[in-house]
Order: C-alpha cells, then structure tokens, then sequence
DNA sequence: TCTATACTTGAATAACTATTCATATATTTG
DNA sequence: CAAATATATGAATAGTTATTCAAGTATAGA
C-alpha cells in the first residue's frame, strides 16, 4: 500500500501488550513495526470522509449522470425524482469532497465532475463487483 | 461513466415533470435520455455499500496493515490499539464487501488483501485527496 | 475431558447521516 | 422595487452504524 507515513503515535506506556500468546505469528516486536505502516488516524478519517461521500445510491447516481454531461440543480433533482433540496444537500456533500466543481450562470448552478480520480475509483469500484460476488 | 446501464424504471406518470422553467438549458426530453446513463437504483445502493465498508477509519486502518502483511484478529486488534471484537465486527464488513479474504490455522484466523482493486482504490483516493486541498 | 485461547456474534447504546420542511439568499424579470 | 425562480441552509426526524459487553463456537493442549 502506498502512503507509507509520517508520524506515528506509537506509545510503549499503554495498549501495545499482545494478547496473542506466542504461538501467534506475529510478536510485540513485528507488530511494533507496523506501526510506520499503519494509516495515521487523521489521515485515516480524512479518507474514510471521502469514501463516505461515495457511500451513498443517490450521490452515486448523481455522479453517474454528471458524467454525461454538465447538469443544473433542478435538472438533477428532475432526472433523480428528488427535491431540490435534497438534491442540493447531497450536491453539498460532493462538493466538500471535490468530486464535483459548479459554475453559476444567472440563477442556475451547473455541476460537473472535478476530475478523473471519480470516474476511476467509479471503474475500480465496478470491476471489483463484476468479478465474481 | 461506465456502466452503460440496463433496466430503467422511468414512468412518465409522475415526478418527470421539470421544475425548471425554459431558460434552464436541459428540458424534459434530454432528462428522459438521461435517464439510461443513470446508475439503476440496485446497483447505486450495491455500489454504496461497497464504498461504504471502505468509509470507515478503522477499517482503512486495518487493510493498510494488511496491505504490509497477513495478520490474524489479535494482532491486528493489538496493532490499532481496539479490543478484539471490534476488529472483528469491522473484519466481518471488509469481508462482506471481499476486500479481505482469510485463512483459519489452529486456533488463529489469518486475514489478508482480498485482491489489487483495494490497493488501486486506496491509491486513487489518495491522489485525490493530495490534489490541492 | 476440562481449561484456556482465538475468534465470532447478538443486543444495546451512542454517534452519525439522509431527507423533509420551512426559511433564507441571490438573480432575473416586470 | 416587487414577484418569481433557482439554489442553499438549519433544524428536526428517522434510519443507519461503530463500539462495548456478554455470551457463544472452535481448536489446542494438559
């Protein structure tokens, strides 16, 4: 896995006593070196807020149909069958994650994707499923 | 986008009405042909709920260890400082979603990286998330 | 077979999240 | 400026989820 750390808060005080007893492969020592592996935990919630914001059917399919094309709120909400207003919370959500980016023109806001890492991780996502559930 | 999609389940009956006037650049029958770009219901929720198990900070935790080697519950359980049963239930989500695959050897349960879709993920947010902040 | 260990699981609780409703802001048009 | 439209937002509610605790299963060894 890439990312392979900065800081660790690695502290030999607490928690680190193994349960396992010594037949279990690992030992105190392997798993002290893991540590500089492990995803720190800010880190670890800035992702997981990410994939949150691709955890949800109606922000997937919204996504789905920007990739179509450029859309504006009240389009959106017409194709999803949804208020404007919960179209325009979830599209809030999107944004905070820049998965996608608007451009206002007169009273109406077009959204479009942000960029390629969405149609990746959408692809990835797919193929994984596809293979064999 | 991908998935070109198959079973669209648009009723002119209701909800297709646009709330947009006419100066609003997608009317009613380019929306209808949004339609079969649009992500079908099952597949958005099946598709939320894998990003879903990937939405979680312990659960990025425990596969960038796994990412370094297999591990089995206790020492994983050791390594993030949770008790057992946590990881457990946690284990059981990645599980669900095969994202980790596992191996029982005496007592010992060992899990490791389902396949290189996680990592490619995982690599993906990463980018994304390093992008200009 | 009895005990200990590794792991799993169900129920309960606390924290989080999606939608609705009401309201607010901004822009266009009369 | 007033009215209408497009979008955004805050509060409330209902549904979801992560962790804990207690109990359960399975395997190994005495």
């Amino acid at each position: 896995m890439p990312q392979p750390i900065q800081a660790v808060e690695f502290t030999p005080e607490h928690g680190e006593t193994p349960q396992c007893e010594s037949h279990c492969p690992v030992h105190l020592n392997q798993i002290r070196q893991l540590q500089p592996e492990m995803l720190p935990l800010e880190r670890a919630q800035q992702m997981a807020e990410f994939f949150g914001a691709l955890a949800d059917p109606t922000r997937l399919r919204l996504l789905s149909v920007l990739a179509t094309q450029e859309l504006c709120v009240c389009d959106l909400a017409t194709a999803l069958k949804m208020s404007e207003s919960a179209v325009s919370h979830q599209l809030r959500v999107l944004r905070s994650q820049r998965l996608v980016k608007y451009r206002k023109e007169g009273r109406n806001v077009h959204y479009s994707l942000a960029d390629s890492h969405v149609i990746n991780l959408y692809r990835e996502a797919t193929e994984h499923l596809d293979e064999a559930d």
